[in-house]
DNA sequence: TCATTTCCCTATTGACATAATAGGTAAATA
DNA sequence: TATTTACCTATTATGTCAATAGGGAAATGA
């Protein structure tokens, strides 16, 4: 499993923030209710989001979470790294070559690095704006 | 982490083997400490690649292990199926629609499934033999 | 026949990450 | 000043993975 319900939730919950107006805030509440998250669960989200600046955050009444940019300008990649940590699909490619030992002579490293390269430019290649217009095909 | 130890254990550990003369059966113990493995948990690895017909095994003196087909006939997708049981990114996309209930209007699930299916093409694009060229090169 | 080598089988443990919950604090607003 | 909301720390429950343990059965060669 290389994405988790983590970085799964974040990502539907970005898209959900992307369809609403751009202006309004929108309590946590109610995006755990329309999203069926528990709301404890997706608190530990938020504040990733927020810290990172991901979304604006507003305390007291008519507060809540808003995009602080554009759809289009949060790819699907920069949310899942921010999220997950790291999308690295084994663990050889992030550790240093000391912690394997064998590194240097692995018939498979080279496989390993332009996997995760693949799939980071698979997910650096979507946008929040694409999510949404995929959903709004159906 | 998609792919986990047993899966890059048994990618190595078949590379190991396509290093060698293919009529010779090559016992455990060697393929172990050649490879630092743990005789033990390399033994759960053989079993299966053993059971799914991917290499003979022979009891007894001079007996071991060996690979039944060239190299070239081998894709690292059917290894890691084989031994990772599933190389899914995400938990989506195995299991059925009924497992998740928003799948059907989920904007990020289109992605999930190109993901998968770019991910399965890129292993059953590289068979064992191209994992001993890329070793010999260096 | 018998000892050795080797693969085969079942079960268990330890470690770790994830998913989720719990309970409280601080800020903003009406 | 009460309410709403975000923020913070800690804990638990679950499950998977990695590795170990201990023995059993087949093949071989002497």
């Amino acid at each position: 499993m290389i994405v988790s319900t983590k970085g799964r939730y974040a990502l539907r919950v970005m898209v959900c923030f992307a369809q609403r107006d751009s202006e309004e805030y929108i309590p946590l509440k109610e995006i755990a209710e329309s999203e069926g998250i528990s709301q404890k669960y997706l608190e530990s989200i938020m504040t990733v989001l927020s810290k990172a600046g991901f979304v604006d955050a507003v305390h007291g009444k008519g507060g809540g979470y808003r995009l602080n940019r554009k759809p289009e300008e949060y790819t699907v990649g920069a949310i899942l790294k921010l999220t997950e940590g790291s999308l690295a699909a084994v663990s050889c490619t992030t550790q240093g070559p000391e912690a394997c030992g064998r590194s240097s002579c692995c018939a498979t490293k080279t496989m390993w690095t332009r996997l995760d390269r693949m799939i980071d430019e698979f997910f650096e290649g979507i946008t929040l704006k694409d999510l949404l217009e995929e959903q709004e095909k159906e």
